[in-house]
DNA sequence: TAAGCGTGGCC
DNA sequence: TGGCCAAGCTT
């Protein structure tokens, strides 16, 4: 060794790793009673997701399926359940199909490797090695969006990540600078580095362990880094839901099917123009935004009579409003449940 | 390669 | 307010 030349890979792992003892994120749930079935469910819900969002979410998944043979044993309705609200719905029917294809073909395990993992419902290259690193402590180079824009500055690599060859420079940073040893610390560490220091927005560099030879820092355009998503437009759509009750207001709810948008929940059914109107007051109407498109959502009274084809459907159940908050709704239309909860006359006092 | 897939928070 | 972003994967 001459003494002279850095060893940026190496070195930038040390600085993170004694960042990240310090300064990072050690009492998230998944983080105890660490185990492969734990750290697969948290790296699931958190794709795509903060942690903040997941951690309630966490808990009570845990709470009803404390392991993978009791998530096997479970209903798809009942997963739904635990997920509802908390979006991008395939992870949920994913996680449910995997638990059943382990139980059958893994002896009731997750596999213990990344190609194994990875060759399940899922879970991408990214996420097989996050769960490894983090749950066995095995050696696994991840690139998760906090990964990418912290690679992106320090190696000041244009261009959006989602092109192939940005994407390629990115593992290729990973995996140089992925160290040996320690790998779930590591992980973890440059991973809260992204979350709470190199933000997307007024990053902290002043607070940052590998700021002194940070390309994007040094170049002065760390906050250009890394290259945005080319935009397009949000198609703005909109849509009648139809309300039906019976006599002892019990709603009519139908699962949607497996795939597409809130792919497996319950739904109000969409209606059009020709189903009969009663005057029964309705909710007010909802704005709700997809990351590829605006919803605009109008509710409107039917009587079953009029409907008779939507009951007779086997996809279709009545549900009184109390029970049809216990399933899996999506967002807006536990808001109308809600609505009808709150709307139902009060007939006996107690 | 590009589009589809949720929701909440932030400014 | 609307645009952007978040521990991405699938088709």
């Amino acid at each position: 060794m001459t003494g002279t030349t850095p060893a940026p890979s190496s070195d930038f792992a040390q600085r993170l790793l004694a960042w990240g003892a310090d300064h990072g994120r050690h009492d998230l749930p998944w983080q105890r009673e660490r185990s492969l079935y734990r750290v697969w469910v948290s790296e699931i819900m958190l794709q795509q997701t903060q942690v903040g969002t997941v951690i309630g979410y966490f808990e009570r998944f845990m709470q009803r399926f404390p392991n993978l043979p009791a998530l096997a044993a479970a209903s798809l309705d009942d997963v739904l359940a635990l997920w509802s609200g908390l979006g991008y719905y395939a992870r949920a029917r994913n996680l449910h199909r995997t638990a059943k294809i382990c139980l059958a073909e893994h002896g009731g395990d997750l596999p213990r490797t990344a190609a194994g993992l990875h060759d399940l419902p899922g879970i991408g290259e990214s996420t097989a090695n996050a769960i490894i690193a983090q749950a066995l402590d095995v050696r696994a180079p991840i690139l998760d969006g906090n990964v990418k824009r912290v690679l992106a500055r320090h190696a000041a690599i244009d261009g959006w990540p989602g092109q192939a060859a940005v994407l390629k420079q990115l593992w290729r940073e990973a995996e140089k600078r992925t160290p040996p040893d320690r790998a779930a610390d590591y992980t973890q560490a440059i991973m809260d580095l992204g979350a709470t220091v190199c933000t997307p927005r007024r990053p902290a560099c002043m607070l940052c362990p590998v700021q002194g030879d940070c390309r994007g820092r040094l170049e002065g355009r760390v906050e250009q880094l890394p290259g945005k998503k080319p935009r397009r437009e949000r198609p703005r759509r909109s849509s009648t839901w139809l309300i039906i009750q019976d006599d002892q207001y019990r709603v009519l709810l139908q699962r949607r099917p497996p795939s597409g948008i809130w792919g497996g929940l319950w739904c109000l059914p969409e209606g059009d123009d020709s189903h009969e109107i009663s005057d029964a007051a309705v909710p007010p109407p909802i704005d709700h935004e997809f990351t590829h498109f605006s919803l605009h959502m109008r509710f409107s009274r039917a009587m079953s009579e009029a409907t008779a084809d939507l009951v007779a459907d086997e996809q279709s159940q009545w549900f009184h409003p109390d029970e049809a908050l216990q399933a899996g709704l999506p967002r807006p239309i536990r808001r109308v449940v809600e609505w009808l909860a709150d709307t139902i006359p009060q007939t006996t006092k107690d």
